[in-house]
DNA sequence: AAAAATTACGTGCACGTGCCCGAAAATATA
DNA sequence: TATATTTTCGGGCACGTGCACGTAATTTTT
C-alpha cells in the first residue's frame, strides 16, 4: 500500500559521463551555446531526455549570480482603494520568497483617476529597463501603448485584475468579470421574490473607462434574462462614494420605488450604500457587493451586507509575480489567462477567507 | 512614487570579515556548535542581528546534502472515497516543487473502513524511520496511540482534514466543520420558507466514528436555533452510499413529509440523493452538500443539486506538506490551527474552483 | 606541406554554505 | 619548566552549475 516514486535525480555530471564528454560540452548543450558539433549535441541531447534531467535551480542560481528586475505597476493605495492593498501584499509576500532566487521587485504605483500618473510610471519603468513588468492595466488605451513598447523591447508583461484579451501579455491574471456578475445574478434570484424590483449600482468615478463594472452588470442582468426573471432592474450610477453623494441619488429612488428588495453594488463601494440604507431604517434590503476591505467586511458581520464577492487580490498580486519569475528563470510559459476563483462570502465564512 | 527596499542581502562571509574571524567559526555559531568561546561567540551573534542574517538555504542544501524524509497516511482513493484524490494530488503537488531541497515524500494509505489496515500502516511508517508525518486521524483512538509514539520519538506530525485537538501535533490543517454546517444553516435559510421541513442525510458506514459529520449537523442545527427558525429539521443516517440504499431509507421518508423542500447531506455523497430524486419526480427538492468531486459536480451543472460546500482539499495536501518542510527544514512554528476557507459553489462558479 | 584560422572540447574557478581535520593557543598536569 | 590535555579557531574540500579561459583537433589558406 506504499508507492515508491523512485525517481533518481541526475545532474549534468551524470550527463557527461555517460556521454563521455566534459562538463562543460553538456553545458553548451544545455544553453544552446555554439561551439559542439551536431554529433556530439544530438548524443548529449538524446541522454538529457532519456534521464529527464532537471537543472538543478539551487546551484544554477547560485552559480550564476544573476538576478532578474521586476516592476510592479498598480493603483497606489488609498482610502479610496483599499482594495489595493491586498494585491501588493501578494506582491511582497512573493518577493520575500523568491528574494534568495536572485529577484527583485521594483514597485511602482499610479493614481486611478489620473491618466498622466499612470503614463509617468510607465515611461519610468521603460527607463529603469527591467526584465519582466506586473501591471493592472486600468487605463486601457494608455495600457495598449505602454505594452506595444515592452514587445518592441521583448519584455514580458503580465496583466492583473483586469484584461486587454488582444494584446500580446504573458498572461491574464485576474477575475472573469462577465461570470461574477452571472452568479449575482444567480444569488440575487433566490433572495428576490417575483415582483420586487433590483438595483444596480455603479459607484465610480472615471465610470465611461471602467470596463470593469460594465462587463459585471452585463452578466448580471444576462442571468435574469437567461432564467425567464421578469424582474425589474434599474440602473444607477453615483459619481461619488461618499455618503451624501450616495444619499442624493438614492433617497428620491427608494421614494419612487418602494419596491427595491436588493441593491447590487457593482464594486467594492458596498459599505457607503449599507450604512446608508441603516440610517433611513431600510435595513431590510438585501444587499450583495464586492471585495474583502475592511469596511465591507464590518457590514457583513452587523449584516446589513448579505453577500459579498471576492476574487483573491492577494493572490493575483502573488501569482503574477511568480509566474514572472517562472516565466524569466526557467522559461516557463503559463496558461494565457488564469481566472481566480469567484467566492463568495458571507457571515459565516468570511472569517476563513484567504485574501 | 517608486519604492525602494533596499536590504542588501549579507552573507557569512561578511559577518567573518566584521567579527574578524573565520567562516568556520561564524558556522559554528549559527549551527550552535561546541568549540567557540563565549566572547568571540556573543561578538559573532551580536552581528548576525545587526545584519538580519538569512542564511542562504539554496546554499545550504547544496553544500549539506540532507534530505529529509516525510511520510504522508491518508484514506485510499477509491470510488467511495473519490475524495481523498485532491488531498493526495496537494502532496505530489507539494512533493514536485520541493523535490529539488532534498525532500523525500513516502505515501501510506489505509482502508477508511477498516482500523487495521490504519493501525498497519502507521507501524510501518514507525518502522521507516522517516523525519516528519502528514496524517489523516479518522480512527481517533488509533491516531492517539500512534501519535504518542512519535512523540515519544520526536517525529513531528501534521493533521489534515480533520483535527483531535488536545494532541501535540505540529499543527491542524482543515476545515471547521462546526462552522461549515452553521455556514450550510445560513444558505438553506434562504431556501425555505417557515413551513416546509428540513432534511439532514448522514451517509456514512462508519457513523459512530464520524466526527466530522456530527460536527456539521451541530452547527447546521445551531444556525436555526440562533435565528429564532423553527422549521422541523429531520435527521436520517444510511449506512450505505448505493442507490437502493438510498431509495430504501428515503421513500417512507418522503412519502411521510411530503413537505421537504430542503435536504442538507453532511458529506460527498448528494450526486446518489440527487440522482434518486431526480428518478422519482421531485427534482424541485433542493439539494445542498459537500465537496468538488466529479459526481457533484456534474449534478450542480444540470441543476440538480444547488450548492456544494468545499474546503481546499487539495490546498491541505499541498499545504501540510509544505509544513513540515518548512518545519524540518528552516525550523518554522506554524500557527496551531490553520482552518481552510469554507467556499460555496454554485453552477456559476465551479469552472474557476480551485481545489 | 606549413601556417593560419576556425571549430570542438576540457580545465578550473566561483557562488554561499556545511563540515571534517588539523593547527595554534590556552590551560591543566607532572 | 616541560609535557599533556583541552579549548578555540582556521584551512580547505564538497555540493551542482555557470562561465571565462586555454588547448587540442580539424579545416582552410598560402
Amino acid at each position: 500500500m506504499k508507492k515508491e516514486n523512485s525517481t533518481q535525480l541526475y545532474g549534468v555530471k551524470e550527463i557527461a559521463r555517460r556521454a563521455d564528454v566534459s562538463l562543460a560540452t553538456v553545458d553548451r548543450v544545455i544553453h544552446k551555446r555554439p561551439g559542439v558539433s551536431a554529433k556530439t549535441r544530438d548524443k548529449i541531447n538524446k541522454i538529457i531526455k532519456e534521464l529527464d534531467y532537471q537543472p538543478n535551480l539551487l546551484a544554477r542560481q547560485l552559480a550564476s549570480g544573476k538576478t532578474w528586475r521586476i516592476a510592479t505597476l498598480i493603483p497606489k493605495v488609498s482610502t479610496e482603494t483599499a482594495y489595493w492593498e491586498a494585491p501588493l501584499n501578494g506582491i511582497q509576500q512573493a518577493e520575500t520568497e523568491i528574494r534568495q532566487f536572485g529577484i527583485k521587485i521594483e514597485k511602482y504605483f499610479f493614481d486611478q483617476n489620473d491618466k498622466a500618473s499612470f503614463v509617468k510610471q510607465s515611461e519610468l519603468i521603460l527607463k529603469s529597463g527591467v526584465d519582466g513588468i506586473l501591471l493592472a492595466p486600468s487605463f486601457i488605451e494608455e495600457s495598449i501603448r505602454f505594452t506595444g513598447i515592452c514587445q518592441q523591447q521583448k519584455i514580458p508583461y503580465v496583466f492583473i485584475n483586469s484584461d486587454i484579451p488582444d494584446r500580446d501579455s504573458l498572461c491574464y491574471i485576474g477575475p472573469h468579470l462577465y461570470r461574477s456578475g452571472y452568479l449575482a445574478g444567480h444569488l440575487v434570484s433566490y433572495l428576490v421574490t417575483a415582483q420586487s424590483k433590483v438595483l444596480v449600482l455603479n459607484i465610480s468615478r472615471e465610470i465611461e473607462y471602467n470596463h470593469h463594472i460594465r462587463r459585471k452588470e452585463e452578466g448580471f442582468r444576462t442571468y435574469f434574462k437567461d432564467n425567464g426573471r421578469n424582474n425589474e432592474i434599474i440602473t444607477v450610477e453615483i459619481r461619488n462614494a461618499d455618503h451624501s453623494a450616495v444619499k442624493k441619488s438614492l433617497a428620491p429612488l427608494l421614494e419612487k420605488h418602494p419596491d427595491i428588495g436588493v441593491i447590487f453594488v457593482t464594486n467594492s463601494k458596498v459599505a457607503v450604500v449599507a450604512n446608508y440604507l441603516e440610517t433611513i431604517g431600510k435595513g431590510n434590503v438585501l444587499l450583495i457587493g464586492y471585495d474583502f476591505i475592511e469596511d465591507n467586511i464590518t457590514c457583513l458581520k452587523n449584516g446589513s451586507v448579505d453577500f459579498l464577492i471576492c476574487q483573491k487580490p492577494q493572490e493575483q498580486g502573488y501569482r503574477g509575480v511568480m509566474t514572472l519569475y517562472q516565466h524569466l528563470a526557467m522559461g516557463a510559459t503559463p496558461e494565457k489567462v488564469y481566472h481566480m476563483p469567484i467566492d463568495i462570502l458571507t457571515r459565516e465564512n468570511y472569517a476563513f477567507y484567504k485574501n
